[in-house]
DNA sequence: CATGAATGAGCCTTCATTCAT
DNA sequence: GATGAATGAAGGCTCATTCAT
């Protein structure tokens, strides 16, 4: 599976003429992304996406070579968005790690709380089933990261004498659950949920991670 | 929306006539399960439905009026199956709190262990967009008790000095996510995903669990 | 296309047995004909005509062979209605012409008053499109020994002066259109229609077909 | 029932880019109007009209909803052809009123002999069990304005002492149904009918029916 | 580049017909 | 004979994809 679209490459055409012309694709992308994400790949129509984006359905077609081919290149979107929410200053970092933890976990919060990677998220578990490529590649450029950048974090508290000893890569796991599952909700049940503000929310679950992770002493 | 197939009520019919028949439905909806599972609801065809259930494509519509009625004749199985499990002594049982939300955890994993409800709970989540009156029902049904169950486990040991004090709703949405995010875990990224058996994930999970809430005395 | 349905000869059996075993067929025929007036050929199923007819689907197949020759079976029981109402006295009644013309009238209407007669000649008229070999018989066995009776009476009147000099071809047709067209109004637009009682408009009718066929002495 | 298809205006598109684009709503409901009156509503296949009408099945719901709004497309059309065809100049007409009933009889003979309106008023009769609401609207605004003007001339007739007294409602009823059992003839026992032309039919029947109307003196 | 009319493969659904009981 | 569960061919409808303008 293709997951770079089929996008000319305008980075050399005059910046300043026609601003619109160079947004397409992007527009275009994110018109899908809202409907993928609202109802699904299967039940999302092209037709749909076009009155979206405000552009005819063969405009779709001069960008992208099919519907899987969006499909493919709004995921890779959000995950560019997301990979790039990753990035964490842990090595120079010399702060306690539950303060790093923190960071790391409102760094995510940021991230995943911007419809991109929310959605995409979302998607990448919906969609498993038909698309086990875009669910592996999801799975190995942002889940893995994601967890091995906790994993890294919790190990670091463990060689400090900050945290307890756990297994790294299952605390990880079950660390990373209770965002990732509110972002799930929030995508899900989208009216209702719980009515916990995200702050709350986070605060309430770091004091809990942290507490079981704290080193008795 | 109606969750109830239509479905003629076997129960009065001559027991020792065609067994088959009386099964048919359940097969049927066990098929479904796991296509619907497998696919997403749009990309299952009736036909591969039929097939694997060993009927004809026009049987199916012998048990249920329409592709959304044996949709949601699915998921109330699962449903049904999945509240069966959240039965708990809670009342009767005079033991620590650690101990009772230790078997919470084990009769959930025991219930979304099976196929059944674990596909149900994937597919409640997946298409939550196009069936939002199945996703309010699934969150009304199975989500809400289980939260409020965790709810009552995490208030009694606060009342018993076993716990300290937390928010116990947020508290019990959090102790709930490495659990569900598990299951959704299985049935996204069918093949490899964790290689953690569950009795060590539970095992690591509710310790760490055990320790956020603990007393701090 | 065979106009005799496949039906087991029942003359020969017990007669006071089982009543309702040798009416099937008939009741299966009257059901049919109620359905397929209402709705049309098409889009009576099979399903309903047995529910009419207080049997199950097959049953239905015990005594015709196919819907087609239900539908055949039920015009030509129609068709004997009919042919046996044409029955008049022509020949040997020595009254005038005008009271002749006026006594089939009233046969006429006697016996397409009745739904059975009146629902097949809307059926065949209806349906003469698929069913073009029914369309001729009935043409053939009804229409056109009705038009003759009219022209023969016609012309019987001619001979002896009670009516003037017209074509006795096309006056029997013109005779017989209001007459075929009342019946096709009450089987077409059922509620409603004209709210004349059919006494008065046969009165009226005759009384303008008489006038003008009135020779001018 | 809606009888407007859903259709989008192309009055204000560029004249001289695709002839063909405008035609195509006509185009269909000439071949639906063709099949229809051939073979009747529901055994009418749409891959039918579509291969007809030179185009292909999706095409056909480019213009229309649904093959019912398709059928309500093609009676609606006929019903326009119809009612501009009852435009008679009863007012201003000075002269006898034989003369005018002749007139009004041409008109009709030249309206409904066109496939269309002969065609549409079959469909109308034939379908009325499916389509009540079809079966109203032909009879509110074809059949009860032509019997209107029908009792019109009758009464106009009686006023001027031209016609004898006659029961003008029932009188137009009779009058009438001559022309429409002829149209209705055409249409059902297509090959054979009877053979006599139309001029003579149509000479015949006035002839007769004057004769009728005829005041005494 | 952009459009949107046209296409046709594919799927849900119906229903006449069969047949084991 | 009678039943009604099962069948599967057929048709209405959708929508991703193409292409002439």
């Amino acid at each position: 599976m293709d997951l770079i679209p089929t996008m000319p490459d305008h980075s050399l055409e005059k910046p300043a003429h026609c601003r619109r012309k160079e947004a397409r694709p992007t527009e275009i992308i994110a018109a899908a992304l809202h409907l993928f994400d609202e109802k699904g790949y299967a039940a999302t129509r092209l037709d749909d996406v076009a009155l979206r984006a405000g552009v005819s359905k063969g405009t779709i077609y001069l960008y992208f070579d099919s519907k899987e081919a969006l499909f493919n290149a709004v995921v890779r979107e959000g995950l560019v968005a997301a990979l790039s929410g990753w990035e964490v200053r842990l090595a120079n970092d010399a702060g306690n790690s539950s303060n790093l933890l923190g960071e790391l976990v409102l760094d995510f919060s940021r991230m995943f709380g911007s419809d991109q990677a929310g959605a995409v998220l979302k998607l990448a578990l919906s969609e498993a089933g038909n698309f086990p490529d875009i669910a592996h590649t999801y799975h190995d450029c942002v889940i893995e990261p994601g967890i091995d950048l906790l994993r890294r974090v919790v190990m670091r508290g463990m060689a400090r004498r900050e945290f307890r000893s756990v297994n790294p890569e299952i605390a990880a796991h079950i660390i990373l659950a209770p965002l990732l599952m509110r972002v799930i909700w929030e995508h899900s049940f989208i009216c209702g949920g719980s009515d916990v503000p995200t702050e709350r929310y986070l605060a309430e679950y770091l004091d809990l991670v942290l507490e079981g992770l704290q080193s008795a002493g």
